[in-house]
DNA sequence: TGTTAAATAAGAATAATTCCTATTCGCATG
DNA sequence: CATGCGAATAGGAATTATTCTTATTTAACA
């Protein structure tokens, strides 16, 4: 995603076009762990000091809204922002804090057809997010971490 | 659950029976929608008006760490806490605080057998966990919300 | 019953997040 | 290109769920 692609983002959702806007756009594609609000500070600082913890924040609520982003809860304490919206699942690692997206379509259509022969009585499903909790194998997971 | 189901829940663990023991596992009982620690402390005081907040906390974290109540993180800021520790799924509604255990033996066998013919490469899967998200139809929660 | 390690009460401390307000700035309009 | 306005930001205070600390109390066992 380059600055243009970045600047279309926003606008394309109604957005007034920020260095700061930018910037949070810019550390959520370069930052591949689903990031904290702080650790998006602490990336974007180096070139852009004077962004302030609360603007990020603000930030990141408004891409929340307008769907650019979603929230991924952890066991821990804080919430972790992930710029990828369209549906998948998540690996949580039990030995380290990667969390990793997973994506698969042939499971989707697995628990679809599942639900719709089965359903569950007086609810209606809207989406369904598996945690998938494990370990990865020689503790070896994705880079970037 | 009774009083000497109690005890007994404890002293199997090891742990000492004391009051405030049995007055928090009584309200993890009692109170049915994946109480709060402070629902539980509001819950247990009408009783036992003398019990801490931070020794609910204390107590329910023993309590995890022995196997007696698992956690349920929620989209807001709190944790959740539910005397169910066999392996479920959660029923989230949309439109209210709801959170239900979802057993499904079925689809338990589904995903095991799925998962153990594509397999996650470079991952060992230890659960996998449901977050069934939806709104209950006609906004008709089971009793005592 | 006395001993002791564990549990509790009470409140201070912590930390992620939200709120508040003055200032700044993007951008639409003229 | 200049201007005005509503939105966005900076900075710091406030909030709140949870944890920590310490003195006191208590359950369990000899």
């Amino acid at each position: 995603m380059n600055m243009s692609d970045m600047i279309g983002v926003l606008s394309a959702k109604g957005l007034k076009v920020t260095p700061q806007r930018l910037a949070v756009l810019g550390a959520l594609v370069a930052l591949p762990n689903h990031p904290t609000a702080d650790s998006i500070k602490a990336y974007v600082n180096e070139q852009f000091p004077s962004l302030a913890l609360g603007t990020v924040y603000n930030i990141l609520d408004v891409f929340f809204e307008k769907g650019i982003v979603t929230k991924v809860k952890t066991d821990r304490d804080f919430v972790r922002y992930d710029i990828e919206v369209n549906g998948h699942h998540h690996l949580y690692c039990d030995e380290c804090d990667y969390i990793e997206n997973y994506f698969d379509e042939e499971l989707d259509n697995l628990l679809q057809s599942y639900f719709q022969r089965k359903g569950i009585p007086n609810f209606n499903i809207r989406d369904i997010n598996l945690q998938i909790v494990g370990s990865y194998i020689n503790h070896n997971p994705p880079k970037n971490l």
